[in-house]
DNA sequence: CGGCATTTTGACAATCGTCAATCAGTGTGG
DNA sequence: CCACACTGATTGACGATTGTCAAAATGCCG
């Protein structure tokens, strides 16, 4: 499977040879960490930024009353903590959902990359902005969407994202979460999520079972959720030549 | 008053007496903006950076079946599509919720913001990244808090953004929305945002008339929302020398 | 087979939305 | 000064969505 970092990195900016070899370089050393591993926690300020290369992973905050809210989908490409560099400390805490595949890159090599090698900078500016677009979405599914269309809209995310990292059919992918992680997700009960995929299912828009995730009507299922792929941004960035800027 | 970006950049980053006047040089040129004005649409391509000197203002999406989500409030200091610049176009809307005053700021300063004045550049990080932390923290709001607290929440939250720019006092602010616009922000309808405000006002906790909060008991207006003002990241930063990055 | 996590179902309750009416405040024109 | 219109806040009645609790069914793994 082709290196995610890469593969996402190229739809934020336009990457030399020379950059791909040093991003090659960077995401090296993996390691292997288990299912339902807490990476993070909330309060920490850890050096080193990490990467997902393989698996599912998600950003959470548990709340006083023990209610969790997971916050973000974390898929192979994604950056956990990138925001640590800057902000100092945590403000969430970040756990794998599936066995992962993970990566860490050192704060100076990131710093080092955001300083010096302009389209990279760039690139990691556009993961972070895409990161918040999709937070946005994320607020409007659950400000405004019926629960059905919620869950809706986030297989599609998921169709979308998985897809532009190579992890997803033209109509399905391996979706290894249980109800009860999609509901915290969602803000839904699983008693509530699993009526509303009930839902999907009886309108023969999906199937789902063992983990695996068959849309039987990409088209249609877009419809039923309201989703628009646009907030993802994978097409049609400015044009923007870094030399020009100096 | 003072100037409510620097106020709100000196937070993410120590700034010299130089970057302060350049800052100073960019926000020179204010318009007024009038109420319930759009700023800016969805699928706009603007080749400018809009900036909040004064007033509120919104990010909004309007869903196919009329329904709106507010997914940010924008006080004094903060800006309005820094991302443009590197995703191309908007994939949401801006309005203003009040008479504004704005500041234009053309792409290429701000390019040359971000490559040549380091400091500045990781101030403006600073500011997106707790833009993201903010978007968290309404999610959290949003799936797992009950109306009321939700509303104590996010008028915890403006209290502390608005004593950071100058525009709240100890204990209250002027709150120039309607309940209608509260509502759109907490996926809330008006009436039951109504309800909330009831509450908190039967409770004790809050005084709310002709658009001025007042806050009778702060910490326990906090300790009802369940506010924690760590995700904002007004204090401790990490140490960082922008010389060692070189 | 047994044990455990997960999914599914049913019954019921709580939260929240909708509709519609009323009330309060503000500004306007006569 | 008052009638009027308009916006926004408030209230009541009712219904829909969603949550909670508890039990049963299913699937997976040793």
């Amino acid at each position: 499977m082709a290196n995610a970092l890469i593969s996402k990195l190229e739809r934020g900016a336009d990457l030399t040879a020379e950059d791909r070899t040093r991003l090659e370089a960077v995401v090296r050393y993996p390691r292997e960490v288990g299912r339902r591993q807490d990476l993070i926690h909330e309060g920490d300020a850890p050096s080193d930024v990490q990467l997902v290369m393989e698996g599912f992973a998600c950003r959470y905050k548990v709340l006083a009353n023990g209610r969790r809210q997971i916050m973000a989908f974390l898929i192979p490409g994604d950056f956990c903590d990138f925001h640590v560099a800057i902000l100092g400390t945590m403000d969430h805490a970040i756990a794998t959902l599936t066995p992962c595949t993970m990566v860490s890159i050192p704060r100076e090599t990131i710093t080092d990359l955001t300083m010096h090698h302009p389209r990279i900078s760039r690139a990691l500016w556009w993961c972070t902005l895409v990161d918040e677009a999709i937070l946005r979405e994320w607020l409007v599914s659950m400000g405004q969407r019926p629960a059905d269309q919620q869950v809706a809209h986030v297989l599609c995310e998921l169709l979308v994202r998985l897809q532009s990292v190579g992890r997803a059919t033209e109509t399905g992918y391996d979706l290894p979460l249980t109800q009860q992680e999609l509901g915290d997700a969602l803000g839904l009960s699983v008693v509530h999520t699993n009526r509303s995929l009930q839902t999907l299912r009886q309108e023969g828009l999906i199937e789902l079972s063992a983990g695996r995730l068959s849309i039987r009507d990409v088209a249609r299922l877009k419809e039923f959720a309201g989703f628009s792929p646009n907030y993802l941004h994978l097409t049609s960035r400015p044009n923007w030549d870094p030399q020009a800027a100096n």
